[in-house]
DNA sequence: TAAATTATTTAGATTGATCTAAATATAAGA
DNA sequence: TCTTATATTTAGATCAATCTAAATAATTTA
């Protein structure tokens, strides 16, 4: 019933809910990368379909429904994701860009049964949650690798963002799921990280890659 | 670069071209379902991008490079439906609406693995050849099961819809790729045909039925 | 708090894909 | 061959999704 693009503006809605309060026409015009006045304009026809709720001037919000509909879009999405890295051996810097176009497939079978294959899985390649057929998803424990402290011991455990650039320089650097790194030091500078790795070998990295890396505290 | 309905009108052409010398813009408004207005409009818009030749009020042909495109389509579909069908296990009366929709991805990545997976297949769960990387496509050597003369022992090879309602049928009845028949009786009234099965029993098949069937003779 | 900045909405236009109705050309039949 | 039927094209309209520019509202800052 929905076109594709209406999937997309309601993924995005639900995208930004999940680490914003507020979600403004603005934060999903930058997120879509379409005009202020183009996602005013298809606010207007969410809110008709009764997907979306705002007031004039006030930020928007998914309705129940329209949070239902998001999350069995990200459901498929993830899905494809790890049916594609699992089942189909592709490197996780490649399937974010297939399940993009996979996850406005209509086809209950098919997503039942990549699900059934992969024995029901929690998580996707890039370590975010898939959310149930009830469209209820666990909430992530994390921080940002930016803000963690010199001295810590984390472990990535998941990234802000899949794109094909940003997992081939982790690939690059060995770096992947379940990678642990200590945090040696904090460049005052430009805020990029020296980190001690598994290997004890040492790494730079930038501040925009570490406001890309979901981790977790370990114990030493 | 094509948008998918731009994909579907080439491969609307292409399958209008395997089974008739002349395609009309008619033959491709009943095969889209839209007017002939809106073909001709389109077929303005291939001909600019020179994936179709076509003078006033003449038949439409695909150029070579149009047909390279329709091929890689009708490639991708076929791939995705095998994949579906050997790997997934779903029926082939549920694939060929996904891979409706699969086709038009776009991932070279995608495609070659299931290929390799697949072990390269040259036919379909539906017995339709796939074109290779080139575009070539074996020409398929059937005549329609209503065609077939009395007395005759035939093979089913393919069919020619690939729509769920048909397939359906041929599942209930029992009927799939190899399923050898002979031609008992052709009642002239109606074309339907009294056919014996392979387990000796017998079973009445519509002309409606008999034209969607390809089959080849086999030797008693 | 007043001014400046930022965000949202409105108005009007564009593009792609579709339609119907009318005009024109081709093909078929008497 | 002339008439009729069918096919194609043209003209003009609609709808979805987008844009820019301008108007308006809300927020931030000096």
């Amino acid at each position: 019933m929905a076109s594709n693009t209406i999937e997309n503006y309601l993924k995005a809605i639900y995208s930004l809910q999940q680490k914003q309060e507020k979600v403004n026409i603005t934060d999903v015009s930058k997120h879509l990368e379409v005009s202020a006045a183009t996602v005013n304009n298809m606010m207007q026809k969410l809110k008709k379909m009764k997907w979306v709720k705002q007031e004039k001037y006030q930020p928007v919000t998914l309705t129940v429904e329209g949070e239902k509909r998001a999350a069995m879009i990200i459901r498929k999405h993830r899905i494809a994701e790890m049916y594609l890295t699992e089942k189909m051996g592709l490197g996780w810097e490649n399937v974010h860009s297939i399940a993009e176009e996979m996850e406005h497939i209509d086809s209950s079978i098919l997503f039942d049964r990549m699900d059934e294959l992969l024995d029901y899985p929690k998580y996707d390649p890039h370590g975010s949650p898939i959310p149930n057929k009830d469209g209820k998803i666990v909430k992530m424990n994390f921080h940002l690798l930016s803000q963690a402290e010199t001295g810590s011991l984390v472990q990535l455990v998941g990234v802000e963002d899949s794109s094909k650039e940003l997992l081939e320089f982790l690939n690059q650097k060995m770096i992947r799921l379940g990678t642990e790194m200590k945090v040696l030091e904090i460049a005052s500078f430009d805020k990029s990280l020296l980190l001690e790795m598994e290997e004890k070998d040492t790494l730079v990295l930038s501040s925009k890659v570490c406001n890309a890396l979901r981790v977790i505290e370990v114990e030493k």
